[in-house]
DNA sequence: TTGTATGCGTTATCAT
DNA sequence: ATGATAACGCATACAA
């Protein structure tokens, strides 16, 4: 396996000036008709490709890559978040690099250094549940930086989030609305950012609509479908609750998964899930709009890295109570 | 926004030479202590990274970066594969760029261009529907080069498949052992890799059982799940089919919409997903094994780059029969 | 054990 | 319009 043919192989093929090459790779104008031909020529001859590496180590260069630390591509909010990142990256001449943290902060932290060795142009981060180290012992420059879903204290870093306490908050006010006067909380850990902001909406709409809250019927022990399913079996049960809001994915398929035993409950989920539609009756949910939060992901830092320079701002993403029938009694 | 320091910086700053740095830097074990201990220090103080993109241009520099083009991350099929694919590099110090092609083979040339350009040290490669540019026209040198679920014809390229006809095989044998005789093919057109597999073990399973092919229940243009849900309700009318392959996701999900309608057919599905789990019964599927494909892709390239130089081979990733009860009459 | 000099592929400067 | 030369940050040969 012979060596890439490099700029001076071309040079040398077609008889001209390594900077004349150079020229034409980068489509500068001011170039003879002539020569020019003889250097598309030598390229086609020999195969010859840029090095964007070496040209990204010039000072002033850039990688034309943008990295990307999620908690699991698995996980469908993860993989659309990197898709609607990697397409509006694409399109403007940027590759992606992504890696998962697991979640583990450890992990998430040999990311971190191994992107910025990497030198890529800026950084897109979902930061860990297992908090990694502090931001504020990075050493500088920073390049552009946002973090996405789970907001963390960075001087200059964006901040880009659903509405989760909003969306919540819609959600339970329509089970009430319907009827509720005892609604469930199924979630996960309020150690978890997203679960407490999902459980303030939770009271808010509690609040807005003079109902007492019970911590009975509030279950924050949920990691799992199956530790779901037995909170919601054993709330029902005790015939204590009139409706559920699961507060995430996991929750809803084990509410979903207690319904089969006891009948079912009016039900609102956060975050779309495919199966929601495959139930009678389908599953409404709190939709958050992923691929809207990708693209302003990686508009920010684009922008940033074109020279705009505002200031770094938090930006809540709306989400949409989308109602499939799931919330009436 | 003030430069990164480099090698040279840390040099001056513990008051040493470049080299020295270097094989600090490197891990290299002849090195004086106090020194060491020195060059420690201005790497912190500086705040001091390698730059592997200016290592990656020496002479057999790598980038420590796998090429990698998709379909589509928003498909759990693909998402998958990019998971099993980034652990398993990640694990072994390597990051994985990842790029989506949405099936277009003008996107896919653009992005092997791309790629090669960034000088990833492999690729792995999903051959898009829309076929791109022939890869025997391809420059050479090529980096070790992996094409996943599709096969291609490029000498030196491995290929990793899943076993789409065995699987189809056992499904609608499967179909057939439970009562059977006229299986509906539910599909996507033939000029599909994958479908022309599966319906090549949908016909070896009918010869198996002695049972003859009806063109008029075999369905080619279940290009969406509405496509599928009319195809299937069409046949299910004239009451000429008892049960259904569904060769693909979309294909299995509007099977399940047609019997919405008119009751339920025995039912077994190309590929799982996550709605399988919720319907009664629950479908019953040919799974893939995704993870074990793209950890074997990961695995050959990465075998490849240090200097295995066995031939390239063909790998069949065998599948699995999942059955869930739809399988039953 | 440590340092000097050189080169990787590219682009910028500055001259012609 | 074109070209010689230097520089980017790092690692290797080769000395010392």
């Amino acid at each position: 396996m012979t060596d890439a043919p490099t700029m001076n192989d071309v040079a040398r093929d077609a008889g001209v000036s390594l900077k004349t090459v150079s020229r034409f790779v980068n489509g500068e104008t001011n170039i003879n008709a002539a020569m020019a031909a003889r250097i598309a020529e030598a390229i086609k001859a020999l195969g010859y490709r840029r090095n964007l590496a070496a040209a990204s180590i010039r000072p002033g260069g850039t990688s034309k890559t943008l990295g990307l630390i999620i908690g699991d591509l698995a996980n469908p909010y993860y993989s659309g978040l990197t898709q609607a990142i990697e397409g509006y990256a694409r399109d403007r001449g940027y590759l992606v690099i992504s890696a998962s943290s697991d979640e583990s902060g450890a992990q998430h932290d040999r990311l971190v250094d191994r992107l910025m060795e990497q030198r890529t142009d800026a950084l897109i981060v979902v930061p860990p549940r297992d908090p990694g180290r502090d931001w504020s012992s990075m050493p500088s420059p920073t390049p552009p930086l946002v973090f996405l879903d789970r907001p963390l204290d960075f001087v200059g870093a964006d901040v880009i989030l659903s509405d989760n306490s909003g969306g919540a908050r819609s959600a339970v006010a329509e089970l009430i609305r319907n009827g509720a006067r005892r609604v469930a909380f199924i979630g996960d850990a309020l150690s978890i950012y997203t679960m407490r902001e999902r459980y303030a909406g939770y009271l808010l709409a509690l609040h807005d609509a003079g109902l007492e809250v019970d911590d009975d019927i509030v279950a924050t022990n949920a990691h799992s479908r199956e530790q779901a399913a037995s909170a919601v079996d054993g709330l029902m049960l005790s015939s204590r609750i009139d409706a559920v809001f699961a507060a995430n994915n996991r929750a809803s398929v084990g509410a979903l998964l207690a319904f089969r035993e006891h009948g079912r409950l009016p039900l609102i989920g956060f975050d779309d899930f495919e199966a929601a539609y495959f139930t009678t009756p389908a599953v409404s949910v709190v939709s958050q709009d992923i691929s809207q939060m990708g693209r302003l992901a990686a508009e920010i830092v684009l922008n940033r890295l074109s020279g705009s320079s505002t200031e770094a701002t938090t930006h809540i993403v709306p989400t949409t109570l989308e109602l499939r029938g799931s919330e009436l009694p």
